[in-house]
RNA sequence: CGGGGCGUAGCGCAGUCUGGUAGCGUAUCGGUUUUGGGAACCGAGGGUCGGAAGUUCGAAUCUUCUCGCCCCGACCA
């Protein structure tokens, strides 16, 4: 009895089959669910609980830098679109368009935003004369449309929501740093509060944003050895500045075309971290980023049923009281197995049991969503107890990702070795890479796999370039991508 | 957008080949006893078989079209 572990049932085993577990997970933990338009999703109240939690401290690291947010309008006319010329051309294929309002047949057709530089960039244009009024760094908090021809819960939808930052500096260097500066928060978000370990980079010419002159990413290993970008910033250079004419005049009385920088996270990253932790039982969610740290589950037996139940009250008052997100599933109509089962699918990290025993003792049982340890506490010793498990669970969580990612990066040399490892083993490859377009297509159309970041800009330690052999610029990680 | 698979009760499925008026498990609702790993018993409700058109006396079942979802590719956060 014991030996089994094969609590829940009705859900594919992540071994078995990633994304049937994926969507199973999504389906039975309630985080989202499918509707009635194809590729787009309804986020329901636990899914939003991480996205109001993943909000919220963004938005706290975006605000200590500095930014303020602010809201631009959801369609741009085709007009404002078209003006930079690149960036048209990369998103054309997968606008939404507005072409009827009310009943009347419009002029100009509106999109509904693919990304907001567009519109933004126009309205720059306007409240920008003089250095003085720079920098200017705005966030905002918005939806997005792109008309995705296969989509995926979370990972890729036709609607999704998302933060994108979109700032005006005085200098190149200046616009540098704040796409730098942002690269890290998000590397520090993803790695402290996602507890995934991410690769910062710059993304190969191929790769990417479109208008952009330099983006930069990081980038997470899932577990079928797939790399998934989890957030971009780019330095735009002058190339928005110039197709919408957001001109200052700096120190020397000079005008001088605006130097841009644009950046965002998605609610992509909600799919990175169910996949990124997840067992066969369902959710294992990292504390700092749980809309429940914990669930407290009275074992309500007999006639002690009053008694455990108000005592797993003030346990739950108490937990409160020291803001520690937590639930007292006290509801009558589900057994204590049952609930243990639930609480596992949907990741709570830490599950506090509480019966008739326990409150003999004075003491509760910490269960770990991790490995199922428990650890029996004094009532009295519960809050240190407690945030220490969420300290280790959050860094716990953290380790193993990391370890997988570092068993499943392979430094190859040469064209044959590069194919194969990402045919047999998948997961980054380390390589070196003479920086030419031409060689990093010839990967793809061999193996479909791409640069997903070069980590390496100056020098690659004298390495030679896997595909044509020559002297290699970059050291760069190939993998195939989500 | 190409190749493959699937749409039947909230969920998971059988029934489709061979046409005859819809069933199983689970969940739900009411009641009683229960509660330390998805409780037991008794009773009840719930489906225009994804949608449309056609063939037929008769269609979940056959034909055509269409919509959606999943998997594998190509494209993207």
């Amino acid at each position: 009895m014991e030996k089994n572990n094969d609590f829940v049932k009705q859900i594919t085993k992540k071994s078995e089959n990633l994304s049937k577990w994926y969507i199973d997970v999504i389906k039975k933990a309630k985080l989202a669910d499918y509707s009635p338009m194809k590729g787009m999703m309804v986020i329901r109240p636990y899914g939003y609980e991480i996205w109001e939690l993943i909000k919220g401290n963004l938005d706290r690291m975006f605000k200590e830098t500095g930014h303020r947010n602010a809201y631009f309008p959801l369609f741009i006319p085709e007009s404002l679109l078209k003006k930079e010329a690149e960036h048209v051309k990369g998103f054309a294929p997968e606008v939404a368009w507005v072409t009827i309002g009310g009943n009347e047949v419009l002029k100009e057709k509106l999109a509904i935003r693919p990304t907001s530089e567009a519109i933004i960039c126009s309205m720059y244009s306007k409240w920008i004369k003089s250095w003085r009024d720079l920098p200017l760094l705005i966030n905002q908090w918005a939806n997005i449309v792109r008309w995705e021809k296969v989509t995926k819960p979370f990972l890729r939808t036709t609607e999704f929501l998302w933060q994108e930052g979109h700032t005006v500096h005085s200098s190149y260097e200046e616009a540098e740093e704040e796409t730098l500066k942002i690269l890290d928060i998000y590397k520090t978000f993803a790695e402290k509060y996602l507890a995934i370990p991410v690769i910062p980079g710059l993304k190969s010419e191929n790769e990417k944003f479109a208008g952009a002159l330099k983006t930069y990413c990081i980038e997470a290993l899932m577990p079928d050895g797939k790399a998934l970008q989890m957030g971009t910033s780019h330095n735009l250079a002058q190339n928005f500045s110039k197709a919408f004419n957001i001109r200052f005049e700096n120190k020397k009385q000079k005008i001088e075309y605006a130097w841009q920088t644009s950046w965002g996270v998605t609610t992509r990253l909600i799919g990175a971290l169910i996949m990124a932790h997840g067992d066969d039982s369902g959710l294992i969610l990292p504390p700092e980023i749980s809309p429940f740290q914990t669930v407290i589950i009275p074992i309500a037996k007999g006639n002690r049923k009053q008694d455990i139940l108000s005592e797993a009250k003030k346990i739950y008052d108490k937990l409160k009281k020291n803001k520690i997100r937590s639930f007292l599933d006290d509801r009558d109509s589900y057994t204590p197995g049952w609930k243990f089962s639930e609480w596992e699918l949907k990741g709570v990290p830490v599950r506090i049991e509480i019966g008739p025993k326990d409150v003999e003792k004075k003491q509760l049982v910490l269960v770990n969503r991790i490995n199922r340890k428990k650890i029996f506490v004094k009532q009295d010793n519960l809050l240190i107890t407690l945030k220490k498990l969420l300290k280790e669970i959050q860094i716990d969580l953290f380790k193993r990702a990391k370890d997988f990612r570092e068993n499943n990066t392979n430094s190859v040399e040469g064209f044959d070795e590069l194919t194969e490892t990402i045919e047999t083993k998948r997961g980054f490859i380390k390589t070196g890479w003479c920086g030419s377009n031409k060689c990093e297509i010839q990967v793809k159309e061999k193996v479909s796999a791409t640069i997903r970041v070069i980590i390496n800009e100056k020098n690659s330690n004298s390495k030679k370039c896997a595909v044509c052999g020559k002297k290699a610029k970059h050291t760069v990680l190939f993998a195939k991508s989500y």
